[in-house]
DNA sequence: CCAAAAGTGTTTATACTACACCCATGA
DNA sequence: TCATGGGTGTAGTATAAACACTTTTGG
């Protein structure tokens, strides 16, 4: 460590993995570079980050630029900064994971950056280190989904129990057990049974849901095992 | 998102939380920074990311210079970018955190950076934002160290179970039950009973155990639960 | 022989898992 | 009426928690 003179400048940048639900499948929403390097192929949202933000601001922006959407979940995951990650320039980047409710971003703003949602096996083959990121993210999005309460990002204020299912056996890529499932789950009292039903996937109908966001807010930080044998699937 | 022209360079830096365990206490092992800005201050060792390096081999780099020490437990914590953090230049810091064994460390190393280990509660006030990147990695072990079997990194290759039950109680500053501990840590398999004994404390001595190295690896993954309603604890 | 730390078992409560049938409704 | 998806209960097992006494031995 020695004093700060002459110290080559590195480039900052954030990339963002974007996850989306759409009531049957977790996606990614990925963008067709539109600058070189790496011209009209498949990238990470992302962007250099400027000189009177945060990382956390400069990914804020980024997302927003994108979707549109403000206030969405957003984590930061992990500094990537292999030497020759980026063959323009050297440059680390901070990629953060984002959980939006991809009913609320607004298509016009993505169409600009020729976006598209895909799912996770149909990725295309992406720029720099971006497979990495995604990978990582999802490992990420397993773990930490398995103990705490975050997929509720991913859904609209009213969802219903059997779609929750479907996220969850999204995310592991398993199949649950619905009894068990839905025993665990209304055991948090974490949610607040509506009167309504979406009648949109069965004739029967499923009552929605919504979030008690205030206990929400308690149980992020708490352990609650939502998925048997978690650790099989990390 | 632009091209890369014109991007102010932002200087990228490294900071470690590097942890140590006396045998009945866990430490923190701090410098005394010896150049502007803030000489003289208690500091996180640190350093700037070199061109040709990734962050984590600038923070192992770093760690060795001041312990050492190679191949210890490392893990990237968070990036830190507050735009003001550092008064002299606009720099983003990566802090990793360490876990030794603390009686490995090359102690005439450490004392060219006028190194000390304190206690957590006596930790003194730190540089920028080195105290909030200390409160971080101290939450982060607490998360990590209840899940998983990381702290053992902390300890000599031969230990004994008193030991590793006051390390556990240092980390979440309470006390277990020994029974109930003994039995959960023996029944991971994980340990591999050694003939002889450790004297030093008692009369009776306490029985060396070694960690079954093997079953280590497969087990870091796993979640474990060593810590009773760990969900308590973070 | 005694102080000080190490080591050991049992009981109870809770949580998890496996498992299968009835319900409501629109077509 | 029937096909489709939604909703529910129980019994067995495993895991966790609470709890106190005996063992060893150096001084």
């Amino acid at each position: 460590m020695t004093n700060y003179a002459e110290h080559s400048p590195i480039l900052v940048a954030i990339d963002c993995i974007i996850f989306g639900f759409d009531g049957n499948d977790i996606k990614l929403l990925l963008i067709k570079r539109g600058f070189a390097p790496a011209k009209n192929k498949w990238s990470l949202m992302g962007g250099f980050l400027l000189p009177n933000e945060t990382l956390d601001e400069a990914a804020n922006r980024i997302l927003k630029q994108l979707t549109g959407l403000e206030g969405v979940y957003l984590e930061q995951l992990n500094a990537f900064s292999a030497v020759n990650r980026d063959p323009e320039e050297r440059t680390i980047s901070v990629a953060y994971f984002a959980l939006i409710d991809i009913h609320k971003y607004e298509k016009q703003i993505s169409d600009q950056y020729h976006a598209e949602w895909f799912l996770l096996s149909q990725k295309p083959k992406l720029i720099f280190d971006h497979d990495e990121m995604v990978a990582l993210a999802q490992k990420q999005l397993r773990y930490k989904a398995a103990l705490h309460p975050i997929l509720f990002e991913l859904l609209p204020d009213k969802f219903t129990i059997p779609q929750l299912q479907n996220l969850y056996e999204g995310v592991y890529d398993t199949v649950f057990d619905n009894r068990n499932f839905t025993r665990k789950l209304l055991s948090t009292g974490l949610f607040v049974k509506q009167a309504a039903k979406d009648k949109s996937t069965s004739k029967k109908g499923a009552f929605y849901y919504k979030l008690d966001k205030r206990k929400y807010k308690v149980k992020q930080a708490a352990f609650l095992n939502f998925v048997p044998k978690a650790d099989k699937f990390l």
